[in-house]
DNA sequence: CGGAGAGTTGAAACC
DNA sequence: CGGTTTCAACTCTCC
């Protein structure tokens, strides 16, 4: 049953325009979908006499941002899908690939089409709004019309700001009060039945402008070859606006698991949840969803389809209501399913007001300032980070790395890394689990860097939502409850006592005790012997190719660092952090005279010990504690060792 | 102003 | 075993 469209909009997506009306490209972004589509409805409510759908292949996106494997196959295979869809619609129309950067691209096919229109899903990402004013100015200096339509969150995040006082929402409460003055979620948008033709699609007079590829930030996942999806022309090999390949990108092919790109398969998933799991749709409470569960997870697997738009968010949301109409008895947000998504405008509508200070600490007002280890770099004129970061301590490094590739020595928080790293996704709380484990709970290492580990490897990624919850995990910003810690013993425990999750993503434990599944270096060797592994070493990769010496057992990690002790001195350091009190816009933040506040240079109490805790109560010694974990963690300026990355990527191969 | 209570989603002890 | 309390303690809002 088709929804109905809002009856403030003008009906036309059932109706053949005359042939009076202008050519109008609608321009793809984040919404590749037919369905509740906001924008492409305004389009064909101009009843165009042609009608172009567009994607520009953008430079930035092929070369500089962080995109992983996974989350490439995932947008072409939306891309591809969307292309088949417009075609059934109606068999001149297909997704039209261009390749070159929009702004440059945009004014000459308008000129060499005779587009008068431009519509596009509004965006709150930094990037996506500088692009967006840059085409606006081309555009419109030319007499063509450029319109940016609301739909890619349940509300305009612009508005929801406006609503909540012009600040940046930072609570759930806040949303939600902005919300109610804002009137009810929109009906979604049905999806189209008609389409007009596109026009002429000549490209004769149109020079393809050939982007700077140098420097490249997804070198390092270009495994197949060559990235060619430039030079085959701005058409595309075959000169038909084809979506490009895996190939072209240099990207071997993905096995994404349970993920699937597409409209077609993201209203599957939908109808398969109100259809078939209406009842548990309508309990759904987040934190009661395990992070352990694979097959089948625990929730929705819906987010990589918001993110690349395959699904519509009105049409969830209202899908979603129908079904707590029928169940009374239905959860609520925060924790319900709406809950979810009125996070998400939270994170959009935080980020709207703040533009790029958003997506760092540096410049961000809402950050709070922690002097992490391996700090990011910054661009002197712009405050921006610059991609790289200091490594002001050869273990922190050493951490980082472990943590990134899966060898932390713990299991839950390596399975959880190897599931992110194969499938592009794993459960909310599991990426709370690594996420306090690399910052606040352990490493004390900077947020950016975890964020820009999920920026690559997540499918679902959204630098809204994924800076947002850095910063909450991290206790940086929306949330402060650092004692709160999570365990990486405990936490797993609690869901998976036998381990099932551990043994599927670290298989070299997978005959271990449960007994030991979650700490496998107080097996005792004559356990570990028995069941096929040793636990030894740090999990570089000296070790790995030790493994074919271990007569057929297999290696794993012992842990890398007692995790109470890092814990503590996490915690102490936070602590201080905050007496400090500053935040990411402070001009001593910026200059860099926060030294000067923090005498010990790091982490742990520089408040003499006032701030530490009653010894003796948990039956550990505060000060052996401290010292002890101090003495790895110590804040210098070591240098020499570089980065382990290279000695890691060597280990996988 | 001050205290109470809430705040997406902790762990461990205790019933 | 499952629910409740305690632990030690953050910020912000509300009265």
């Amino acid at each position: 049953m088709p929804p109905k469209r809002p009856s403030s909009s003008s009906s036309s997506t059932t109706k053949k325009s005359s042939k009076t009306g202008p050519k109008v490209i609608h321009w793809y972004r984040t919404d590749l979908r037919l369905h509740d589509s906001p924008s492409l409805s305004h389009a064909l409510s101009l009843s165009p006499s042609a009608l172009y759908c567009l994607w520009t292949w953008d430079p930035h996106y092929v070369y500089k941002t962080r995109v992983g494997t996974n989350r490439w196959r995932f947008l072409l295979d939306c891309q591809s899908d969307l292309s088949a869809s417009l075609h059934r619609v109606n068999p001149a129309q297909k997704l039209l690939v261009v390749r070159e950067a929009p702004a440059s691209v945009l004014p000459k096919l308008c000129r060499e089409w005779g587009v008068e229109v431009v519509v596009f899903e509004k965006d709150t990402d930094a990037y996506a709004r500088a692009r967006d004013e840059e085409v606006r100015r081309e555009l419109e200096g030319m007499g063509v019309e450029v319109v940016g339509v609301a739909g890619r969150t349940l509300y305009d995040s612009d508005e929801v700001v406006a609503a909540n006082g012009g600040k940046p929402t930072t609570t759930i409460a806040q949303v939600e009060a902005a919300a109610k003055k804002l009137g009810p979620v929109a009906k979604p948008w049905p999806a189209p039945t008609w389409l007009p033709d596109p026009g002429d699609m000549g490209l004769e007079g149109v020079e393809q402008r050939l982007p700077e590829a140098s420097p490249d930030f997804n070198e390092g996942v270009r495994t197949k070859g060559k990235e060619t999806s430039y030079s085959v022309g701005i058409a595309g090999p075959n000169n038909d606006f084809a979506v490009p390949t895996m190939e072209e990108l240099g990207l071997d092919e993905a096995d994404t698991g349970p993920h699937r790109g597409g409209e077609t398969i993201a209203l599957e998933i939908l109808d398969n949840l109100v259809t078939n799991h209406a009842a548990w749709l309508a309990a759904f409470e987040k934190p009661k969803t395990a992070p352990t569960a694979f097959e089948p997870q625990s929730t929705c697997l819906t987010s990589p389809h918001l993110h690349f738009g395959s699904l519509g968010i009105r049409e969830f949301w209202h899908r979603v209501q129908a079904v707590y109409d029928r169940f009374k008895n239905h959860s609520s947000p925060p924790t319900s399913l709406h809950g979810q998504l009125l996070f998400r405008d939270m994170y959009f509508a935080a980020q709207a007001p703040l533009g790029a200070s958003f997506a760092q600490q540096n410049g961000n007002k809402l950050c709070r300032f922690i002097p992490w280890h391996l700090p990011s770099t910054h661009d002197k004129k712009t405050g921006l980070a610059t991609g790289s970061y200091e490594i002001d301590s050869a273990l922190a490094e050493q951490h980082f790395q472990r943590w990134k590739h899966g060898r932390t020595g713990f299991p839950f928080v390596d399975a959880l890394m190897r599931q992110l790293r194969q499938e592009g996704w794993i459960h909310h709380l599991g990426r709370h689990m690594v996420a306090c484990f690399l910052t606040r709970g352990g490493c004390y290492i900077h947020w950016e860097r975890g964020a820009e580990v999920f920026e690559e490897l997540l499918i679902d990624h959204e630098t809204a939502c994924n800076a947002g919850n850095w910063m909450w995990l991290s206790c940086t910003a929306f949330y402060s409850q650092f004692y709160r810690c999570y365990s990486p013993v405990a936490f797993g425990k609690k869901w998976d006592p036998e381990g099932r999750f551990v043994r599927r993503y670290c298989p070299e434990l997978e005959r271990l005790d449960k007994k030991f599944i979650y700490e496998p270096w107080k097996a005792p060797i004559k356990d570990q012997r028995a069941a096929g592994v040793v636990i030894k070493g740090d999990g570089s990769v000296v070790q790995e190719e030790e493994e074919e010496e271990e007569g057929g057992l297999n290696v794993y990690p012992k842990p890398m660092f007692d995790f109470n002790e890092a814990r503590e001195t996490c915690i102490q350091g936070m602590k201080n952090a905050y007496a400090v009190g500053l935040h990411g816009d402070d001009p001593r933040v910026l200059d860099g005279s926060w030294k000067e506040l923090f005498p010990d240079d790091g982490e742990g109490s520089t408040q003499g010990n006032t701030g530490g805790r009653a010894g003796g109560e948990d039956g550990q010694g505060e000060v052996k504690v401290e010292g002890n974990a101090k003495k790895g963690l110590k804040r210098g300026r070591e240098k020499g060792q570089g980065s382990l990355e290279n000695a890691f990527k060597k280990a996988r191969k």
